[in-house]
DNA sequence: TTGAAAGCGCTAACAT
DNA sequence: ATGTTAGCGCTTTCAA
C-alpha cells in the first residue's frame, strides 16, 4: 500500500525550524539565513521530500496543469501536436492531462467539465466540430483556453487557425503547375469548416488558371473515421472520369486513392498526379511517396502554449494565430 | 481572469444546510432526508457546482488520476495503448496524465517524480530500456504501477508482457509454411529485450524446420528512431544475398525494406516474402499490405488498467500478464 | 530572519 | 438526520 508521503512538517522537524519556514526556503519567498537554508535543504535531501502539488494547487489556485482535448490521439496529426505541446509544457513545469473525444460532442463537454474540477490552469481544445457549449463554459468561468481550427470567436478569442483556404489553393496550384488540366477534389468530412476552406482554395486556384470547376469530379463524403476506405472508393469512381490530377483533402483519402490506383494499374503521377493534406508520417512512407500539404505541428503547439501562458499570466485574452501550411513535394506529382 | 469557483459552502448556504451535509448528500455517506437532498441538489444545479478534485484528493489521498509514461506518443503502438487506456480510465472516473520520455532515461525518473508530486493513484510505465531507479522508487513508495515489457521483477510485480519469442516464432513459421527456405532477420534496436526475444523465436522456428541460422542474413542495427531508414538499408543489402523471405522485427523496418524492394524492382511476395511486427496502422495501408504480428493494444490496455485498479484497491501487488501476439496475414506473404 | 495563525475546499469522526 | 470540529499539506499575511 501507499506509504505516507514526507511533508513539509517532517522536513521542518528534521531541520529544527517551523513548517512555514521550509515553505519560504523552498519558494524563496522570504529572506532566510544561510544556516537555516542549508539545514532545510539537507533535510529535504535526506528525507527525499516531494512537494505535494495538490496542496499547493489548492492553496494557490494554480495547479501547473494543462488539459489537452483532442478527437483522437491515434490520429498522427493530433499525436504530433500533443507530443510537442507536452514537451514544451513539461519544460515550463506543467503536467498535461489528455483525453480523446472520439469525435463525440457529448464527451467534449464532459471532458471540459472534468478538467475544470481538476482546476487545470488552461485547456487546449481541438474539436472537429464547432461545439459551443464547452467553449461558452470555458469563457464563462474565465478558464484560459485556446482552440484549434474553430470560428466561435464569440467565446474564445485565442485560437490557432490553419489557413486551409491557402492550403487548398497551394495544393491545387501545384497540380496546375505540373500541367494538370482536369483536377478532381476528393474530400471526407465535407461538413467540416477546414474541408470547406480547402475546397475554396481549390476553386480559387482553378479560377485563377482559367480552369472550370466541374461538379462531376468534386467528391465528398460525410463519413467519419473510415477515411482510407473513402479514398479507395473515390479512386474507383474517378478513373472513369478522365482526370489527370487529384487534390485529396486529407492524406488518408489520398492514400486510399493511391491504393485504388495501384489496384487498377493507374500510374502515379504519370497518369494521375495526387496531392494530399496533413503530411502524416505515412505520407512519406507510401509508395510512391505522397506530395502533400504539411501543417507544422511544432508551430501549432508553440503558438498554443504561448497563448495559454499569456492568458494564465493574466496578460490578455490571447489572439488569433494563423499558421500557414507548406507544400511538401514528393513523388505523386 | 479565472472566476472564483462555486464551493460546497456556497451550495450549503443556498440550500440552508451546513457544508458537511452537502458532502454527505453528494457522496451518499450518511442518510439524509429527502427534503434536504432535494434542496441540496437544486442548489447544486442552480449554482452549477463542480466538486474540487484537488481538495478531495488532498483529503482522501486518492486523486483519481493515472499517469502514463511512454517513449513517444507519436509512435502509433503507444498511441493505441494510450487511447485505449484513457478510454477505459475515463469510464472508471479517472483522469490521465501523459508524458513522453523521448527515449531518454533521465526523463523517465523525472516524470515518475513529477507524477508522485501530483499524487497519482497509479502509473503505467512503458520504458524502452530496463531502467531501475524509477521502478525502485515506485516500489519503495508503494505507488501502484504496471510496467510494459520489462523484466525487473524485483521491483514491480505487475507487468504486461508481450510474448515476443512466440511472435518471432509464429512470424518465421508462417514464412516457412509459405515455402520460404532462406529467411533473413532484420532488426532495429537489437539491444532491446523484445527484439532479442523475437530473434529467439526466429531461431526456434528455423531449427524446428531443419533450416540453418545464417549470420550473413541476420541484420541488426542499434540505431534508434530512424527505423524506416534502417529497413531501407537492409533492403539494399539483402537483395544480393539471395533470400526468399524476411522477418523484420518491426513494421517500420519492414516498410523500409518494402520501399527498398520497390525501388529495386523486387516483387513482393513473389521474389521475397516479408513479415513485420507491431501491426501499426500503416501496415494495412502499405502497398502491398504488410503481413505482420499484431500486438493487441486493447488487451494490453485492459490488462494494465485491471492490474492498476487491483493495486489501487489494495487487493494485491498485481501479477504478470502475458499477451500473445497474433499473425495478421496480408499481401506480403 | 523566523514563528504563529488562518484558511484553500473538502472528508470523516463524533456529537447531538 | 444533521451539525460541530478537525485536519489533509501547503501558502500567506501578520507579528515578533
Amino acid at each position: 500500500m501507499k506509504k505516507q508521503a514526507v511533508t513539509m512538517k517532517d522536513v521542518a522537524k528534521k531541520a529544527g525550524v517551523t513548517q512555514p519556514t521550509v515553505s519560504h526556503v523552498i519558494n524563496g519567498t522570504a529572506s532566510i539565513s544561510t544556516a537555516v537554508k542549508e539545514r532545510v535543504f539537507a533535510a529535504i535531501k535526506e528525507l527525499n521530500y516531494r512537494p505535494n502539488a495538490l496542496a499547493k494547487g489548492l492553496k494557490t489556485n494554480s495547479t501547473k496543469t494543462i488539459g489537452l482535448i483532442m478527437p483522437d490521439i491515434t490520429n498522427s496529426y493530433y499525436a504530433c501536436i500533443a507530443k510537442e505541446m507536452e514537451q514544451l509544457l513539461i519544460e515550463k513545469g506543467y503536467m498535461t492531462f489528455f483525453s480523446s473525444t472520439n469525435y463525440s460532442r457529448d464527451s467534449e463537454m464532459r471532458l471540459v467539465d472534468k478538467m475544470m474540477r481538476y482546476n487545470v490552469d488552461g485547456i487546449f481544445v481541438m474539436f472537429e466540430f464547432l461545439n459551443e457549449e464547452p467553449l461558452k463554459t470555458l469563457q464563462q468561468y474565465g478558464i484560459p483556453a485556446v482552440v484549434l481550427d474553430d470560428d466561435a470567436e464569440q467565446f474564445i478569442k485565442s485560437k490557432i487557425n490553419m489557413d486551409n483556404e491557402l492550403g487548398g489553393y497551394l495544393a491545387t496550384k501545384h497540380l496546375i503547375e505540373r500541367g494538370r488540366k482536369r483536377i478532381a477534389f476528393a474530400a471526407e468530412k465535407a461538413g467540416i469548416l477546414a474541408m470547406k476552406d480547402r475546397f475554396e482554395g481549390y476553386k480559387r486556384a482553378l479560377k485563377e488558371a482559367g480552369l472550370p470547376v466541374d461538379d462531376a469530379i468534386v467528391l465528398r463524403d460525410e463519413t467519419l473515421q473510415y477515411r482510407f476506405d473513402a479514398g479507395h472508393d473515390y479512386g474507383k469512381q474517378l478513373v472513369a472520369k478522365k482526370i489527370d490530377g487529384i487534390f485529396a483533402s486529407t492524406d488518408m483519402v489520398a492514400l486510399g486513392v493511391l491504393r485504388s490506383f495501384a489496384d487498377q494499374g493507374i500510374k502515379v503521377p504519370d497518369d494521375i498526379a495526387v496531392v494530399g493534406y496533413d503530411d502524416i508520417p505515412l505520407a512519406e512512407l507510401a509508395t510512391p511517396a505522397l506530395t502533400t500539404m504539411s501543417q507544422p505541428a511544432e508551430k501549432v503547439a508553440k503558438a498554443a502554449m504561448e497563448q495559454l501562458l499569456v492568458q494564465i499570466a493574466g496578460e490578455g485574452e490571447g489572439e488569433k494565430v494563423v499558421v500557414n501550411p507548406q507544400l511538401v513535394v514528393r513523388e505523386t506529382t
